[in-house]
DNA sequence: CTTAATGTAACCACAAATGTTACTATTTGG
DNA sequence: CCAAATAGTAACATTTGTGGTTACATTAAG
């Protein structure tokens, strides 16, 4: 599993804790899931806890869930968490401010990047945990 | 410069073609004002020249154009020259198939990403290189 | 106390993008 | 025909981000 798969194992992640219906989930059981090292699932967990998306316990009988209803946790919320910098295709872009067009150009990207990803930000917003959820059944509920 | 500055690299150079109004413009000049290597240039020009965004003619008084006018390309035909394969982020995420969670996990992923970037690109598509030329105003116009 | 868990730091490995060099083919103009 | 300037592209180096791994401190249950 390489490339930037932040978002992609997230919503994977969150989606197993729904589907778990509220049980303390340890990372090593997500790790299977998502097929990567525990220690990876709870980088990004991490960042999920910060965003009170997940509420996490230590101990033995400790692990991960869902800090609110899958209901009100929408797509564009896991984005959020996750991808702090989105617009970082910008960040080393740096074109020469002496031409009249690089001394310009660089605000008028960054105007239309904006705009874009809002855009698709709204459509993230239109898909739950809850609908995700929906669409895995049919399928056993409980650990696997 | 350095991560994935592709797009915003090719619209700097629409840009600079049309703010330099139809001339053969070569790499060298385009290089400058994006503060690059003119290979770099030129490889990003191939993939527009494929997508008949852009014009090449060889030779001493060669260079690069526009292939249509400024009003005729939008940010969403540059996008889709220059980034091939926008789902790169799913590539390599592969799932543990002997969970019913990671089974079906990467076709709901699949769909959302293709409606995520719809809508993305329908955003871009509501600007054209003549809106940004019209930004870059008021600018001396021709060769620096 | 033992055990199983989170939380993180530190490092390694790999992939992808950019930067660079070098070369060929083409075209213009003397 | 030749010289100069250009596109086109292959090959390689460099950089950077991401994921993977190991190790260890901390915490809580029984």
């Amino acid at each position: 599993m390489t490339g930037n798969t932040r978002f992609a194992a997230s919503v994977h992640m969150l989606a197993y804790l729904a589907y778990r219906q509220g049980a303390a989930v340890p990372s090593a059981e997500i790790a299977s899931s998502v097929d990567t090292n525990p220690v990876v699932i709870r980088r990004l967990l991490s960042a999920l806890v910060k965003a009170h998306l997940v509420t996490a316990t230590k101990g033995v009988t400790g692990g991960f869930s869902l800090a609110s209803t899958p209901e009100n946790i929408s797509l564009r919320d896991i984005y959020r968490a996750v991808e702090e910098r989105p617009h970082r295709g910008l960040d080393h872009f740096v074109p020469n401010h002496k031409c009249p067009v690089g001394a310009k150009i660089g605000t008028i990207l960054h105007g239309i990047y904006v705009k874009a990803q809002a855009s698709m930000e709204a459509e993230l917003a239109r898909v739950t945990l809850a609908d995700i959820h929906q669409q895995l059944r049919p399928v056993c509920t409980g650990k696997h």
